[in-house]
RNA sequence: GCAGUCGUCCGGCUUGUCGCUGGCCUGUUCCGCACCUCUGGCGGGGAACGGGCGAGAGGAAAGUCCGGGCAACACAGGACAUCCCGCUUCCUAACGGGAAGAAGGUCGUGAGACUUAGUCAGUGUAGAAGAAAACAACCGCCCCAGCCCUUCCCCUUAGGAUGGAUCGGGGUAAGGGUGAGAAGGUGAGGCAAGAGCUCACCAGGCGCACGGUGACGUGCGUGCUGUACACUCCGGGAGUUGAAAGUUCGCGUAAACCGGCGUUAUCAGGGCUGUCCGUCCGAGCCGGAGGGUAGAACGAUGUGAUACGCGUGGCAACACGGGUCGUGAAGCGGAUGGUGACAUCCGUUCUGGAUAAAUGACAGGCACUCCUUACGCUUUGUCUUGGGAGUACAGAACCCGGCUUACAGGACGGCUGCAGUC
RNA sequence: UGGGCUAUGGUGUAAUGGUAACACUGCAGAUUCUGGUCCUGCCUUUCCUGGUUCGAGUCCGGGUAGCCCAA
């Protein structure tokens, strides 16, 4: 089911929609790590293929990892700032996703929250230096 | 040339790699359906993963300050309350918006900028200060009469004259240190003392005539004249809510429990905001505790770019309108009303736009602005080459018209001041 | 996104358009052998900025910051 390591691509089913795992996500069961100036939510979901997923398994498999990216209104006032960061995020997970792709296993994928803690710009290169960090260890504590 | 002012407009371009959103075309695999037929063929549909093509933030998208469209509130209406607007004319679907204009005030040498307002009929209020905030009273001034005193006339009394004190009656919008404001201001006459009491000039109001669509202006007449605010009055206008409106589908408890009111009625409750009336709906309604769901679709985004000349507006930059040709591209095209969102109808088709929220990330080049130790010179420059730094304000969330606020840098035109040359 | 509200000493609250008030805290002084209590005094550009007014914390524009409500 996880598609070629090699993509680059991010597409709208890896990011995290559902109301209810995100209100799971945060209401218990999580674990977090920060780099600032980041901070990582995650939990690991077991897949419920057994009951009513199967009429519809054909239809909608679920990717291995889904991914929150969350810019505060408290730290950048301005919406073209945290659209600003949401963009360098989403950039600096989609060329680094196969890190932590390649330790999940079968049947069950895991769920992220990113979220941003500073107040001020970072460049790129360095975001992506934090986030190939953070990965690393969500691989290896998931 | 420098500085300024008003108006209008623009507000980066490009290459590479990797991506996002939704559209069209298309490939592979899978799913289930219909038909012909029977290990298959074929048609349209759905899902996953690919490929190709073209599209994808603003002048303010912002603030949410006005107005409108749209939607719901079953549906007519009336009275009162409440709220908004307020120089004139025009524009406008409408507005607290815009254009032109009139009167006053403030700032600026100036071009200009900012700003004020219906009423003057009525009622109320005006801290402190001040005699008093317009009713009256007080100090002061003046007149009349009484009584007392002084001096003079007189032989004396009485009487008369002059001056003073006091009490009583009356006249007093001049004067009384204040104050934003003191009976419109200044001057003269007049008076017992004073006063628009009278006169001249000035400011305002009212009436008439003339000019102007009008706000107003000019002339004549008229003694009519304190300031500010609120209420009142006059004219015009406003139903409320706000796309999380609302419509549809799906999931799920539950035709469950407790309390109150009501059940064909002078009737609980509800309905276009507040109150009252009228009218309509009406068999359920309100509260408590506990529980279920919290997904999806519609609403919702289409109406072209460029070039050319034409018309209208403008001094112009430019804007608007409909038209034509060519190129690229192709789902919209036409009629009526409207600037437009939109509404109605016809034809043809299914269309760009998300929803933890796309329109990008990274690297390079160009352009522009600023800085500069360096380089070059028939030219010594606001020059060339090189190097460095910077490139604003800011991100659609139903749509449209305004206003306000933020903004690197630039373009065009009108006008003003200063300096210089002819 | 759409609605609504608030801003006054360090803190919590008052104030008809007319001298910004009260309580607590802090600081200084006085009292005491010393400390506390008590007493006296001090600490404010009423969020910023224009306007109306003789006069604005209050009324009216425009900004800023904070808060609340609506699945």
């Amino acid at each position: 089911m996880p598609k070629p390591v090699s993509s680059y691509s991010f597409h709208k089913s890896e990011r995290l929609c559902s109301k209810k795992l995100i209100e799971a996500l945060f209401g218990g069961g999580h674990k977090s790590m920060s780099a600032y100036p980041l901070r990582a939510v995650f939990m690991t979901v077991e897949d419920a293929v057994g009951e009513d997923e199967a009429p519809v398994a054909s239809a909608a498999p679920v990717p291995s990892v889904q991914v929150l990216i969350s810019v505060s209104k408290r730290h950048f006032k301005h919406a073209v700032d945290r659209n600003r960061v949401k963009r360098q995020l989403r950039e600096a997970y989609r060329l680094n996703k196969h890190l932590l792709l390649d330790k999940i296993g079968e049947g069950s994928h895991v769920v992220v929250a990113f979220i941003w803690l500073s107040d001020e710009h970072f460049k790129s290169s360095v975001l992506h230096a934090k986030m190939r960090k953070l990965l690393l260890r969500i691989g290896e504590e998931h």
